[in-house]
RNA sequence: GGCGCGUUGGUGUAAUUGGUUAACACGCCGCCCUCUCAAGGCGGAGAGUACGGGUUCGAUCCCCGUACGCGCUACCA
């Protein structure tokens, strides 16, 4: 008897994925996963004056790319198609036809500019601007005579007045609204286009949606869909308002205060992941005192459950998705760690043509940063040659120094190779036969061999440069 | 302005559907490890649950009010 569960992600084409809508397309999709439903891509590309070309495209390559597969929509098609608004509009001429047909919308004729002037009017007498619903008045002539003297027109809600409208939202529980207070929306505009309520009522009933999952910001538009779907006798699809994502100051994130399209983020070195991981503990959490945060795409799939929603918005912290970015460097499968990072060390003109060199400098940074284009930077010791400044140049220049290096150099040349066990005992046995030990052995090795007082530990670094590029680095300075 | 939604340390979240010293993670501070910087290990500071009233033997949890924040208030989504 239970329906199969059937949501979509609907998003406009901006021409980027904002944060905000990879969460909504994220909840989307493990809610349609975990109930073994369907996970639909729509279009809504109603606005013709936002048109951004190329926008469909990018929006799909980056869901892909997320790894948010969708099971309809365009490209991969479905049997509810076409998934894309613009691609509907005779359906939903049909439909506004028939409310209109059946008194539950109406023509209006007013221009932008009358519009304009009645809420500016409102707004000085201090009243709540909205429609006055003067268009209902007209009467039948009166409608047929503008329409065939070819004034320009759009189609409103007749909203039934002096009621309310109750409906309960999975996140939110009961919500209430007067319908006095509830717009005689547009549905259909003067250029044949739906707005988003028309189009999306119907869409979402055609195409069998059993969910609506969304951001909050569509809460309070929800009377609207609902006097819609009524007046087509339709059922109304269960709801869940997501709360948004917020700057540090609380505000609806946005650009002005970071980066804010997923692609910013992949293009700075978070693994997807990571990401996905984050996004989707910002604002859920599997309760019942689960202190783990580290979760596959799977665990998710598995433990989620969309009224384990928070109601209140979360604010966006990147301190927070930088650690657990870089938790997952530290546990990635080395070899598709170091695909991801040779990119990045090449835009930065590191040469990576020694696969091998380059998997064992992976290796050893991978400690190092929380984001791949950290990389580049911690990799440069492994690469570059060493320049020293005056001070330290003396120092590996003095007696002891000189010392050391002989005696590691002779070592080093029956060793067969250096590896991260080896080089530290070699070391040892170097502060037995000199004296030498603490800061004033480790020190010029580390000058010697990285250029820089700071790094990882020596073994490591001994054992990424490898036996000859160590002998080499140490014979420069006897 | 109107309407709606929200409010647990700085941030993200917990707290067996009223009974806990209000827990965990990030961040911050300190210690250990150590040649250095991270990582790691250990420990610490930081909220009495926005505020005020109820209900109750007992409220983070239920009810009311206030404050604050956010959202909506387009022929944008």
């Amino acid at each position: 008897m239970n329906k199969e569960v059937r949501v979509r992600f609907a998003p406009s084409p901006t021409g980027y994925l904002h944060l905000g809508s990879l969460r909504t397309a994220l909840f989307n999709y493990l809610f349609a996963k975990h109930n073994k439903g369907k996970f639909i891509l729509r279009i809504e590309d109603t606005d013709q004056s936002r048109k951004v070309e190329g926008a469909v495209e990018n929006l799909i390559n980056i869901l892909n790319e997320m790894g948010l597969n969708y099971d309809e929509g365009p490209v991969v098609g479905g049997e509810f198609g076409p998934y894309s608004q613009s691609e509907r509009l005779e359906i939903y001429k049909k439909y506004s036809d028939e409310l209109l047909a059946n008194g539950d919308a109406y023509y209006a004729f007013e221009t932008a500019e009358e519009l304009d002037e009645m809420r500016k009017v409102q707004q000085m007498q201090g009243k709540q601007t909205m429609y006055d619903r003067r268009a209902r008045v007209l009467t039948e002539n009166e409608v047929k005579e503008k329409l065939s003297s070819g004034i320009p027109y759009v189609i409103r809600l007749k909203v039934p007045l002096d009621t309310e409208i109750k409906f309960k939202d999975i996140i939110r529980g009961n919500v209430r609204i007067e319908t006095n207070l509830v717009d005689d929306q547009v549905l259909l505009k003067s250029d044949g286009y739906p707005t988003y309520h028309l189009a999306n009522v119907i869409d979402d009933h055609l195409m069998e949606i059993t969910h609506i999952i969304r951001g909050e910001e569509w809460l309070t538009s929800v009377p609207k869909h609902i006097i819609l779907y009524n007046a087509f006798g339709w059922e109304v699809p269960q709801m869940a308002h997501v709360p948004l994502i917020l700057n540090p100051d609380k505000s609806k994130l946005s650009k002005r205060q970071g980066d804010v399209a997923t692609e910013d983020y992949l293009k700075k070195g978070y693994l997807k992941e990571a990401l996905l991981n984050f996004m989707t503990l910002l604002g859920w959490n599997p309760g019942e005192g689960e202190e783990k945060e580290i979760f596959s795409k799977n665990e998710l799939v598995e433990l989620f459950t969309i009224e384990k929603v928070n109601s209140a918005g979360a604010v966006f912290n990147v301190d927070k998705l930088n650690w657990m970015n870089g938790e997952y460097i530290k546990n990635y499968d080395i070899d598709k760690l170091t695909e991801l990072i040779i990119p990045f060390l090449n835009s930065s003109g590191i040469d990576t043509s020694d696969i091998a060199k380059t998997k064992r400098v992976v290796f050893a940074i991978r400690n190092y940063i929380s984001k791949l284009d950290e990389a580049a930077e911690q990799a440069k010791t492994y690469y570059y040659e060493v320049s020293l400044s005056p001070e330290q140049s003396e120092l590996v220049n003095s007696e002891t120094s000189k010392q050391v290096f002989e005696s590691m150099i002779a070592k080093t040349d029956l060793m067969l190779e250096i590896t991260i066990d080896n080089f530290k005992p070699m070391l040892s046995e170097v502060q037995k036969e000199t004296g030498i030990k603490g800061k004033n052995l480790f020190m010029p090795v580390r000058l010697a061999l990285t250029g820089e007082e700071h790094g990882p530990e020596l073994g490591l670094i001994a054992y990424v440069l490898g036996k000859d590029e160590v002998l080499c680095r140490l014979r420069k300075f006897v």
